[in-house]
DNA sequence: CTAAACCATGAACCTGGGTTCAAGGTCAAG
DNA sequence: CTTGACCTTGAACCCAGGTTCATGGTTTAG
């Protein structure tokens, strides 16, 4: 299989294939006579493997952690559910973050509302932002 | 005032300070006899507004766009109103995303509790994340 | 015979928001 | 008069996950 055939068929490119190996995500390829990259089967799996695990917010660095354990001839079933049970959490701070980012802007989205252009002077950069002098002129 | 009291008081670093200057966030201060730079309360009252617009999710290039409006002697209001709803949409996308994200996980989550290690061969690289050969024994 | 469509390599570049480094000037206290 | 804590500058570096570029070889269709 060429580079390009790969690339394809794992929904990949053919520059990310290359990097993949450079990160030795990939183990280094067979040659066909003229230079040419030579993939199997294997190497096609281990690409969609390699995607699967990304789209379920696995960085590249705890994959190679994966392919390594696997490479090693050991089934990597531990690992990899300690991984997903950090991810798990790290997902849920995330989203407690953006939950309060959400109610921030709702927030400001409301004091834009109820202010008024006009009485904005010179003397602030944003009284929709600022919250140096907040209070808001009674409606 | 000085830099280092007003990164101090601003709650940034010094090296963020000179950094704000060079992209433009913060005027071209003025020098005392030694070529230090002198700040006064308005480049305070900036920075303490680029700090805390970026705590509500803004990117300098769009605290940056803020910041060009009022020094043009415009009052920012509905471009800042415009920017919270977008961002504010923006952090909805983001929230779907990451509940996605975290049924993903729960899915494998499950996996692993009900997939057997010993029953991993040596075909696949991991049967919690490969959702190629997807069945799991019934229990 | 030539043009298109592949493939190869190494190196540089991108985003965002800074941090770190190297080499040196300034100022107050002890 | 020296030590330490400031300040100055430009340039390089960090993270992740690639993309882009320059230059050149190979193969296949017309």
């Amino acid at each position: 299989m060429l580079i390009g055939e790969l690339a394809h068929a794992a929904g990949a490119t053919t520059p990310t294939i290359r990097f993949y190996e450079r990160q030795q995500l990939l183990p280094t390829p067979l040659r066909s006579g003229n230079g040419y990259r030579d993939y199997n089967t294997a190497d096609l799996d281990r690409v969609r493997f390699i995607r699967a695990a990304q789209s379920s917010g696995l960085s590249l660095a705890e994959i190679r952690g994966i392919l390594d354990i696997r490479d090693d001839g050991q089934p990597p079933c531990r690992h990899v559910s300690d991984l997903i049970d950090n991810k798990l959490a790290e997902v849920r701070r995330r989203m407690a973050e953006l939950v309060a980012l959400e109610q921030e802007l709702q927030r400001l989205g409301e004091r834009a509302r109820l202010l008024n252009p006009a009485e904005c002077g010179d003397s602030d950069i944003c009284r929709i932002i600022d919250t140096a002098r907040d209070p808001i002129p009674a409606p």
